[in-house]
DNA sequence: CGAGTCGTTGAACGGAATCAATCGTCGTGG
DNA sequence: CCACGACGATTGATTCCGTTCAACGACTCG
């Protein structure tokens, strides 16, 4: 997780979440920032529209609400989309320690940079029309090893951007193809 | 820019590019930071499957390359897509100056988080199959004010991942629906 | 003045979303 | 401990809408 090396300088709490309960709501003082260690957490915002948009759904490894890291109130709420753990690391007290050690700020750097370059591979992917090539180019690229192996098929589904049954087929004829194997829900790409 | 409170401090130069000009190599050396001044940047990985992706399209105002700040080689080619002018930094000086300045490794930090916020928005606008809910969702976000503003229709309709004929045509349907306005290029939301 | 690109519209096709049903598994509570 | 409910995985059928191909005018830039 990202404030790993932090863990035994920072103080920290767990806290469990049952599917459908709010860690945080938008407008809400950022008081703890958060690392999905368990589940996953959905983050909605609600429009002036009136129609609430999902900005992002975060699974285990994960932190949430950096950007608050510098803001004063939460820009959107935060609910678990399932039985959930989460780590609680006071923000005052990360920004307090960040300023005292550069090496730890440079290596929290480091990390948001290769999210950064992550993101933008995602959302490449995201936009391959074609359900074979999307699938092929996630699965060729480097941003979900390990990372995405637990994740279940139907929720790597939505982090591409396709319908479930889609990838599922998708899945299935890339099989046939040759193009991949897979035992069970572990897929890997058969050329080199 | 990403490092626009630098500038002063930071040496930099800038140069010109032709549209398909290299700006550098996958798997050249490191030695350089930059950031796009005018026109766009595309960033290609060659796949060890021949068939190069597109990992990201760079547009004024953006940096690239910031996850090659950690990196000795660069993971991808960068390439003109059309004229294009970028700014250099060099990567060790500015290594050297984050180190030195806390407030400005800080800064930097704060600039990456809402740079990560602002791609999982859009990465999840991305990922709405319905064109006008995209688009709705696309201008009542906030990560595009500004910045897009003076983009072509064109190249908002690729980011946020739909063919430019459809994007027309769903502007216009919006346009005629009453949600929203636009004289020439300038699109805005009704409501509010 | 011509090449290139953006903006726009038309027509047609195809493939992915959607709806729906089934099976297996896992966790949970009675 | 077992039954029930929830959810993941899978497959089938259908519909529709967004991509694609194509053509054209306007504008800019060299």
């Amino acid at each position: 997780m990202i404030y790993s090396e932090l863990h035994n300088i920072l103080s920290s709490k767990t806290i469990h979440l049952k599917s459908g309960q709010y860690l945080f709501t938008q407008g809400d003082s950022v008081k703890n920032i958060y690392c999905v260690n368990k589940g996953r957490i959905k983050l909605v915002r609600d429009t002036f529209e009136g129609t609430p948009i999902l900005i992002h759904v975060a699974y285990a490894e994960e932190s949430i609400a950096e950007a608050s890291l510098f803001s004063k109130k939460y820009h959107c709420s935060a609910m678990a989309g399932t039985n959930t753990e989460v780590i609680v690391y006071s923000k005052d007290e990360l920004l307090k320690i960040l300023q005292e050690n550069p090496e730890s700020m440079m290596n929290l750097l480091k990390q948001l940079t290769t999210q950064v370059r992550d993101l933008r591979m995602l959302n490449e992917t995201k936009s391959i029309y074609s359900a074979k090539e999307k699938v092929l180019t996630y699965l060729s690229t480097e941003f979900h090893r390990d990372k995405d192996s637990d994740l279940p098929l139907k929720d790597i589904a939505q982090k591409i951007g396709m319908a479930h049954e889609t990838f599922y087929r998708t899945l299935k004829i890339l099989e046939n193809n040759g193009k991949i194997k897979r035992n069970k829900s572990h897929i890997k790409l058969t050329n080199l």
